[in-house]
DNA sequence: CGAGGTGTTGAACTTGGTCAAAAGTCGTGG
DNA sequence: CCACGACTTTTGACCAAGTTCAACACCTCG
């Protein structure tokens, strides 16, 4: 077992002592791969486990009665998965692959020991929940308020700026394993207006593609449009107890 | 001082015990009024200090440089806020009063002492941190995909199943201090829609309304148009760790 | 009584949706 | 190496929900 994701995310934050270390060794005991494209679980199934983001993408979504669906959120390696179903003894949303991936599977109370034993790591955990709400709320924002190309520019940004945690080296130039369908639900809109405004886009000079390689052309403006705050980069961990 | 409202609200979930008690006692130590239409902070202010909320209800918002605001939470007797803020440094959003309020000021290394000696404690505010998650996932939903009658439908549901947690006798009738202007900015909508919509919903016979008392004629048809979900109230608690 | 905030209404307009067809793209098997 | 099928993206024509702007009505509170 090389080094774990959940650690070199973490470890992004605060430095984390040797009782930290193992008790997330200790969560990421198990392992288990899904293929691309599978649904890990639904809407209304038990929800007693969490998942840690070994490798591969997710998404969370919900579905309406009339089969359009909203994609919640986008997973990681180093995410944990599953915490907003933390409060619910069945889950609110469904976790589903994008790209293989390999999950290690803990339950619930296993949080308990964090808690109890490492008040510290559970005050990070609460403290990026935290950044995790607020970069829903950004996204609550762009979607309510902005126009199609701002919504999804704004959502390129909040990907890379994610991504960029745990790979500090992508530059201007990534791949976004996300079709046109997949963006739409995320922001709001048909996959005909996201193509058309990726069009509007490309010929504005924001962006350009190739495939699923996209290459932001000036990040900087990019962000003055939308307002972009990085709120992964700058996190306040100055209230945590110090380590025991 | 009689009894406080982060009590009643936190036991509607689990038992406090003595510890518990007295810690949140310390918390509501200092006490702060604001008249109504105040701005408690504004984003980009140091965020050091969190509140709980005694008496009165606040909003959380946003505003983009257009001038158009996002509002993004109602906050309401027995929240705890400025949590989101909690892992920066300064205020990523505006705290506003809509009642006169009463608050309970409180620095944010205030919070360590929780995690340090009362887990269980520290490990609720956890799970309440994570169904307000989930509400907001619910909202994103809801103004991403909902027509205008339905996202106002769905933040008036919303809205009262929130004041229940406190005010269970409330029934079909209550009072909505919130004017068109709010509600629009809360669901992404113009004042002039709202209005236009409010017209529409109670001609239909969804709702009747007198000044600012709003009455649902039929909750559960509504709840079903807009497959509405109580998070507030099945909230799973088995998980939290034992007291000591 | 007057003023400021709030709600209502109308007409013209815009953004994004819908539906349907065409054009790429990519992996698989022959 | 090519052909096929499934998926994805693009394009066009038309449509509908919500916006904008402006005027007016309505409270209510000083």
């Amino acid at each position: 077992m090389t080094d774990s994701c959940l650690v070199s995310k973490l470890s992004h934050y605060i430095d984390l002592d040797e009782p930290d270390r193992s008790l997330i060794t200790r969560l990421e005991k198990r392992e288990r791969d899904f293929p691309r494209r599978h649904v890990v679980r639904e809407v209304g199934d038990e929800a007693r486990m969490l998942y840690a983001v070994r490798d591969g993408w997710l998404f969370s979504s919900t579905t309406m009665r009339d089969g359009r669906r909203q994609v919640l959120q986008f997973h990681y390696p180093g995410d944990i998965i599953g915490i907003p179903d933390l409060a619910f003894s069945s889950a609110t949303v469904t976790l589903e692959t994008l790209t293989p991936v390999c999950l290690c599977p803990f339950p619930k109370t296993a949080l308990d020991d964090v808690f109890v034993e490492t008040p510290r790591l559970a005050a990070l955990l609460f403290n990026l929940g935290m950044v995790d709400h607020v970069v829903l709320l950004d996204r609550l924002r762009a979607i309510s308020r902005f126009n199609a190309q701002e919504r999804i520019s704004h959502l390129i940004l909040e990907v890379v700026s994610r991504l960029r945690i745990t790979h500090p080296e992508i530059g201007a130039h990534f791949e976004l394993p996300l079709n046109q369908n997949m963006i739409g639900d995320a922001v709001g809109l048909t996959n005909v207006y996201v193509s058309r405004s990726f069009k509007g886009m490309e010929e504005t000079g924001l962006i350009r593609r190739r495939g699923r390689m996209l290459e932001i052309l000036d990040e900087d403006d990019l962000r003055r449009r939308v307002g972009f705050e990085d709120r992964y980069f700058s996190v306040d961990t100055e209230w945590l107890p110090r380590s025991a």
